[in-house]
DNA sequence: AAAATTTGTTCTATTTTAGTTCTATTTTTT
DNA sequence: AAAAAATAGAACTAAAATAGAACAAATTTT
């Protein structure tokens, strides 16, 4: 019925006729859909006259009004539309952040869900998310500085080698390198003025798997 | 529809109409719609008549009645669509992202924008933005790691101690820390494997000031 | 009813804004 | 490759906005 400009024009016209009661002149309209001269804007309203969706006074100065509106949108603007929604909701995700971890307590246990952050769905797939604000430099040669905010994914096992969200003797929860080694599990922070601790695996539950960090200046 | 002197005559029109039960004269309208003389009155007048917004008698004194306004949404429904509209789009804001910059490019030659990140509306505040992958690791002593993204904000000057993009003699952009001296400024590594560059303040352009760094592991 | 007063009409003129038309390209579609 | 549609730009024409004045018709007052 109507091609993507005729559309977008027609739906302009619609909009601050509604919105002001007054109408757009052919500059304006060539502003709002984006072409640099009126004469497109000319050629659209011809058209947009001809299939009866406006009716106007001709060689007069803004006199023009909306007499329906299509009922279908053309296809390119359902695609469009699909599109940036998409996007949106595609483009970031509100996941808990739960500042410092109350010692002792395990992630599951943590309610409060009111703090959260945005974080750019790139940086996140399948699976639960939190976040985390970092404090201390015990990871800095890895990059990660106080202040920043980890990304972390649940889990309750990780790989050998992964920055881990690890709970120890279900009272305290660090951010550490873990280290397999038999029955026992090294934590392994990333800063020469720390020790390595190696604890037995029994005593030691990971909470997370680091996935990302957020840091701003 | 209806030019703004149009509109607004007719609102006029209206007003006293409904609060008064009488119509305003040429002089009155003259004074409501802020002109000096009546002609004009009376070609707003006749514009109005032709595209049916009132009716009347001529050469009768104060004999004219609207019989139709132009529809418009109540402000209220207006403002609240801007807001949610404006809710969307705040949550996440997509900036471009400029891969690597090309050898001696600056940044505003880059054209390119086909390529971008989300980054959470939080990270960003007023001004234009723009993302880097990083390449390296001359910046890691300040936690920021080869294949980091960082986020910068375009400023063309920079405070003292901030980490910017440098454009060197037009040629060549780089990550350091900002140390100004005078005629001279200092681009300053975070790896004690580099040099810092000491260079005429005149061959160095800022392109930008870090603002926030996004890692995904 | 006549006079006085309002009110609307018309004309001239100028500046600004807006719409039309035409030509030439570019892009898209067939 | 040809045809059709979209686009840009400029030149041109028309309308809107504006003012001011003279005049005519309606209304009100006396």
């Amino acid at each position: 019925m109507l091609t993507e400009k005729q559309y977008n024009l027609l739906m302009f016209i619609n909009k601050i006729n509604k919105e002001t009661g007054r109408c757009p002149s052919f500059d304006e309209m060539k502003e709002a859909v984006g072409l640099k001269s009126k004469s497109g804007i000319h050629a659209l309203i011809n058209a947009l006259e001809e299939r009866n969706f406006i009716r106007r006074l001709k060689h007069r100065a803004r006199a023009l009004e909306v007499i329906r509106l299509p009922r279908f949108k053309p296809q390119a603007i359902v695609e469009e539309e699909k599109k940036r929604e998409q996007a949106l909701q595609n483009s970031v995700v509100s996941i808990p952040l739960y500042g410092k971890i109350a010692a002792g307590l395990p992630i599951e246990a943590i309610a409060d869900e009111t703090e959260t952050v945005s974080v750019p769905f790139e940086m996140v797939s399948l699976g639960q998310y939190y976040a985390l604000k970092i404090e201390g430099d015990s990871m800095i040669e890895a990059g990660i500085l106080d202040g920043d905010t980890a990304i972390i994914r649940k889990q309750n096992q990780a790989d050998d080698g992964k920055i881990v969200v690890a709970l120890i003797d279900n009272n305290e929860a660090t951010l550490k390198v873990l280290k397999k080694n038999g029955d026992t599990v090294k934590l392994v922070p990333c800063n020469k003025d720390y020790k390595t601790r190696t604890i037995e695996a029994s005593r030691v539950k990971i909470q997370g798997v680091l996935s990302g960090i957020l840091r701003k200046y």
